[in-house]
DNA sequence: GCACTATCTTTACATCGTCAAGATAATTTT
DNA sequence: AAAATTATCTTGACGATGTAAAGATAGTGC
């Protein structure tokens, strides 16, 4: 019945010199920062605050503030994927309704998470060199070419992959960076139409 | 014979209190401290040391940070434009062809200056409220839209204007960027004709 | 010649990232 | 069970950064 997590321990002690899981706590936090300020104006002494621990806490679990922001962009990558594949999961079974809903999670995660959309594509501070990060990233891409290749048939030509994926990121990008605002300003649905329709002109061969 | 400063001593003095045009020094100053250091890496008393200025200096002219990002942005977007119109100079007249060569000069301009375009595309350091970025940046949208118009007959619709904006900025950003390696890895020739063919392709209705 | 303004420097301070050393808890060893 | 070792977190310090304030110097207008 009771609420702590430690057995001998009745009494929750107000700040336990052992967070328990702190790493997950700071990739939490630096999430909240991420938001708040930006990618630019992102900063590790923030995170350990908003996490309830001192400022040098994230060494250990991070290394430095480039090892919080790679673990971060690792984290945003397989959301980056879910959203593709939840976009799916809600399309027609067709190959090519499965690449254009895949594009539609695309922009849709960048709309949805702009901060993070940024983290992943457009900054310098993750360590692409990574493993983890690097593996994230190379699922997400992986993912694109399967598609691109189950609709125009195999094996997928360049010129097809950069069509659709530079559309499809053209999109996500320029409309999670409040440009296109004719676009923004369209109902959800309506918006939605026009992306799967701009995606799959992708496709057509000229 | 004496090194110091007065206006009558017709020997270059070492180090004069008054620069003479610090502003435009400190922009170009800017754009290496940019290309050297990233968006994110960026530092205003970088700048000054570059400019062999105290660094406060730069206060005066540009008020913070920001002011001077801004300025550098606004400076960047109308090169930007200009690196389209050169590409458009050596193309057939044609809408279309126009229209296509205006894409590739987007996303050289990305390719040859990729700090560049990224500043003035994918972040939040530069104030997009000051008139001049504004002015700047509306001049560049108002060319694709005029030779979207010019393809498309007029009006172009908004999927026309996505459609193009999407595919060239998709290109250059993941391009400058370093992904789509197996473009990256072509030669120039072929890129471009590539890149042609893409951007022609965004136009073609379903 | 003199006041006034623009331009640049110096000084100062808060914040940031990172390192080193110490404190505390958990784990392993004996 | 006690001791030793390791993992985790805190404290304190340092240099770098952005920015504000005050002083120094040069150009301008009267």
């Amino acid at each position: 019945m009771h609420s702590q997590s430690h057995p001998d321990n009745a009494i929750e002690p107000s700040t336990p010199y052992h967070h328990g899981d702190l790493r997950a706590a700071l990739i939490k936090a630096a999430e909240a920062e991420l938001i708040d300020k930006g990618v630019e104006g992102f900063s590790l002494r923030g995170c350990a605050k908003r996490a309830g621990v001192s400022h040098a806490a994230p060494a250990h679990h991070f290394g430095d503030t480039r090892g919080l922001l790679t673990a971060l962009a690792a984290e945003g990558f397989r959301r980056f994927v879910a959203t593709q594949y939840e976009a799916m999961a809600a399309a027609e079974p067709r190959p090519q309704a499965q690449l254009a809903a895949s594009g539609l999670g695309y922009v849709r995660f960048a709309l949805a998470r702009p901060a993070l959309f940024r983290l992943i594509f457009s900054s310098d501070r993750p360590n692409f060199d990574n493993e983890e990060l690097c593996n994230a990233a190379e699922a997400a891409y992986g993912l694109l070419v399967e598609h691109v290749t189950a609709t125009c048939g195999a094996p997928a030509t360049i010129d097809d992959i950069a069509a659709v994926w530079s559309t499809a990121h053209g999109l996500a990008d320029l409309l999670s960076a409040g440009r296109l605002k004719e676009v923004l300003a369209m109902p959800e649905a309506e918006r939605d139409a026009m992306i799967l329709r701009i995606v799959i002109r992708a496709l057509s061969p000229a």
